[in-house]
DNA sequence: TATTGTTATACTCTATAACTATA
DNA sequence: TATAGTTATAGAGTATAACAATA
């Protein structure tokens, strides 16, 4: 349990951090915004997977995600089959063109982040970056329960 | 210096943090959208200051600023007036509407991240603030540097 | 009838460039 | 001529609702 102080300030930094996250998009090759960035990583991260499981994953809509997917198996970077145990979902990985994409996303990503932060040491990055997991499931968890406003209306995908 | 594993890891924690925003973002009152949020609360811990400034505290485009900012005068949240140092300049600051509003935004922040972060200490709250400021402070001072494909183009702000 | 995914529409946020007014 | 701020326009991201196909 934390002083309201550092709540305020919480929330302060995270709408300043979107600053970061716009400069680390910038830094994509053309035509790869940083949503297909997000759809390409997740397939090489956790493999073949539906739509609905990419979009849990994507904390985002099911709609905006069939919308990135899109973009991306239309530049060839992903593939889409259906699933022969429910043709109404998909199945979706990475071409050898993603997978290569991918690749070039990550050393980019490197780069850049080795750049910038140049200044910080293994253990702050690794630090950081387990705070931000804690924050993002403390907050995960919470959601199903949203605006549970009719109780029989269905709850999306996550 | 950290390893490529820890830099692949932050920039998908960075992109995946949207989705925290996106969660406080929905508790704020209707008519107030999470960039008024922003404004509103530099304009309540700094005072008074010009467009230029709050751009600079935003991190983003002047011109977006001013669009932000226009929403917020609209709604009789903050007061622009004329710099009597130099004409060009606005000065902006908070009626008391805006610090109403802006005591209301405070204390729904507050409360919704002592619901999510109930099982968080204080020290890790701390923790968060700090290195998320570092973050940003490691690519601000970088920032500048971006675009300089000319350098007698007017650099921007900040 | 319920579920998976797609499409249509609308809203928020941002950047670039052109513009106005003042310095 | 240069600077502070505004406005016009375009692009990326997201959510809701209506829809299609399959279960």
């Amino acid at each position: 349990m934390a002083a309201q102080g550092q709540y305020e300030e919480l929330a302060r930094q995270l709408s300043a951090v979107g600053a970061v996250k716009r400069e680390m998009g910038r830094i994509l090759p053309p035509d790869c915004p940083p949503a297909s960035a997000g759809v390409l990583t997740l397939l090489g991260r956790y493999g073949e997977m539906r739509m609905s499981k990419l979009a849990e994953l994507l904390a985002i809509d099911m709609s905006v995600t069939s919308r990135h997917v899109t973009h991306a198996a239309e530049r060839g970077w992903i593939d889409r089959q259906p699933d022969p145990q429910d043709r109404r979902s998909r199945l979706l990985r990475l071409t050898p063109a993603g997978r290569e994409l991918l690749d070039e996303l990550s050393e980019r990503y490197t780069q850049a982040l080795a750049r910038y932060l140049e200044d910080w040491s293994d253990a702050d990055v690794s630090l950081l970056n387990e705070l931000l997991g804690r924050l993002r499931s403390s907050f995960g968890d919470c959601r199903p329960r949203a605006h549970q406003h009719d109780t029989l209306t269905r709850t999306p995908a996550v």
